[in-house]
DNA sequence: CACCTATATGAAACCGATTGCATCCGTATT
DNA sequence: AATACGGATGCAATCGGTTTCATATAGGTG
């Protein structure tokens, strides 16, 4: 069998726990005991077994991710190994590991919340996403289980998040084309059941509504998080209105958008401007490079990651949540009438 | 307290054995026990606790990933993230989960490795790609840990493996060329300290001598694998040759490399036509759309993780290797002479 | 009717650590 | 000299399961 404490603490002639205070570190442990204990770990090869150590002292060093719809369909977003990203900065840096559910849908998603919280893996959970209809938050909340969430839940109360400020963010990208002389704006976003949708839809209405413009129905549109969802959401616009410009809360969609835009016989941007958000690697090299809200999405993998261990390892928090700013791309999509 | 199995067991009058066995559904206990145990479980809301599980009975039903180079590059490539969606539905499938260690150089990967082995993390480790110099391949081998690596090691003795025909890849990219008519072709890879990045060099070289062309060393390159290091690797072989076509074993690469040819005054594709390796989504869109090698990737991931989880439960496996098949999508980046 | 054999369940050891409490010893205090 | 105290370490319970081996009961056999 393995090496362990047992084996440590004969060969060093001590108790297995003075070997565990060893490997802990402790004070009270003489200096000469210690020196023995690590020339006995050392000859023997000695590794501490991560999981009976966790069953003992019920910390695991570890936090979930969840990633919302399929784990592969996240995947394919650039935006979500773009927040691993930086959550595994800050990970790696304060001495965590990351698990990863693999879910396939919603039922999944929650059953691998479940494995996770009441099987005791991890210490900690970071929800990539809030849906409207998510009972993962509160579920979370009632277990008294620290998470944090990326992007702000429709009922905050109670929960830790991070998040752009998505009615600003949209405002600014509607304010933009309006600037530029646009007065018939399209809307398209992904689905409802997500909170950014719903933000962004109103910031999109409020920069309408400022600019004295009134806000029509037949302007927007929602759809599937993808290309395809894009391109169906710009075709069905197309099809019963005359837009100069459009928001498209998804730069995976707006490639979309271009496509369908261009299908139906318009020149991008000469007869549309369009305005995409995420800023995602494609998007300065598509054609045409595409003018997006940059969200800062490694900074919110950064940050969630930052405010969840803070939590765990009970420090001050300032605030409950945490907004990252967005900033406005300018590139080739847009021209002035 | 939580609710533990002994409590179960309180509950529905057996003891805690027998909750253990109805847990995994063994025969040996009658229908009625069973139904009067599920019923326990059910009225106190048990779920078992995977930790203590885990060190029962050593399996934890969890695949550990590593990633070369730090974490936060690996995910900042778009090859990881759709390896990591193959694996993702693999592992979903087989009701597996994933832990990343997260790792910031060679040193660091080194020790999450063993944290994830020896601290009994993990049932099985894949590696998402193999180094010449790499320790990792000869220890796991020795520590006889189950594990799959995404790409052939130099020494595949006792090693299962997934990747490409990557000699064969690469005499399929520079034919390509030669057939097209150029005879100078130049060859940048990533470090040769990957074992991927020998076998492309083999292949070229290859490619050259069946073609009847000499090798000339100032065609040759290596740099990071980065849009920054093809840039590098580009300007450095303009400064001292003239090809009229490039083969470059990263897509990511090959952006850098036209980036830099331009810088020099060339068009691409007219003056010099470039093959990239990976087929990465930006790689449709970018000016010009590039031609490149598909190797797969989603398949890749498919393939690794499928060949260890049948590792992992001894089944019958045909070959220690599999080859995931490439192909070369001609896009516009390439022109005849 | 004594003996054997399944079948169903329980008792207890074990997995490899952590930790509260007890103990031992040497020195300072009164 | 008796008491107190603090430093260093050990004992044993505990975390929440799994698994081996033993036992009890019922039914079958000669």
């Amino acid at each position: 069998m393995n090496v362990t404490i047992k084996d440590v603490a004969k060969r060093a002639n001590v108790a297995p726990s003075t070997v565990s205070r060893v490997i802990a570190d402790s004070p009270r442990i003489s200096k000469e005991t210690k020196e023995r204990v690590w020339k006995a770990m050392e000859e023997l090869g000695y590794y501490p077994n991560a999981i009976a150590r966790s069953l003992a002292s019920k910390v695991t060093n570890t936090l979930g991710l969840i990633m919302p719809r399929s784990t592969e369909e996240a995947f394919s977003n650039p935006f979500f190994p773009e927040v691993m990203r930086g959550i595994s900065v800050v990970a790696h840096r304060e001495k965590y590991d990351l698990l990863l559910s693999t879910s396939g849908n919603k039922e999944e998603e929650k059953e691998a919340v479940i494995r996770m919280v009441k099987g005791k893996r991890v210490d900690g959970i970071i929800l990539l996403s809030s849906r409207t209809t998510d009972e993962l938050i509160p579920w979370l909340r009632d277990e008294k289980f620290p998470f944090v969430v990326i992007g702000k839940p429709l009922d905050a109360r109670g929960v830790y998040w991070v998040d752009n400020d998505n009615i600003g963010a949209s405002k600014l990208a509607t304010n933009y084309l309006i600037k530029h002389g646009h007065r018939e704006i399209a809307f398209i976003s992904g689905s409802l059941e997500y909170v950014v949708s719903l933000d962004r839809l109103d910031g999109y209405k409020l920069a309408l509504e400022e600019n004295g413009l009134t806000f029509k129905r037949e302007l927007v549109e929602q759809e599937e998080f993808s290309e395809d969802g894009g391109y169906r959401a710009m075709m069905k616009i197309l099809e019963r209105a005359k837009p100069t410009g459009v928001v498209v809360t998804d730069d995976v969609m707006a490639f979309g958008v271009i496509r369908a835009a261009i299908d139906k016989g318009f020149r991008v941007p000469e007869d549309i401007s369009i305005v995409g958000f995420n800023n995602i690697p494609l998007s300065a090299f598509a054609n045409p490079p595409l003018t997006t809200i940059d969200i800062s999405t490694f900074e919110l993998g950064i940050k969630s990651a930052e405010l969840l261990i803070a939590r765990l390892k009970q420090k001050e928090i300032e605030s409950d949540h945490i907004i990252v700013p967005v900033k406005l791309i300018e590139r080739k999509s847009c021209v002035s009438r």
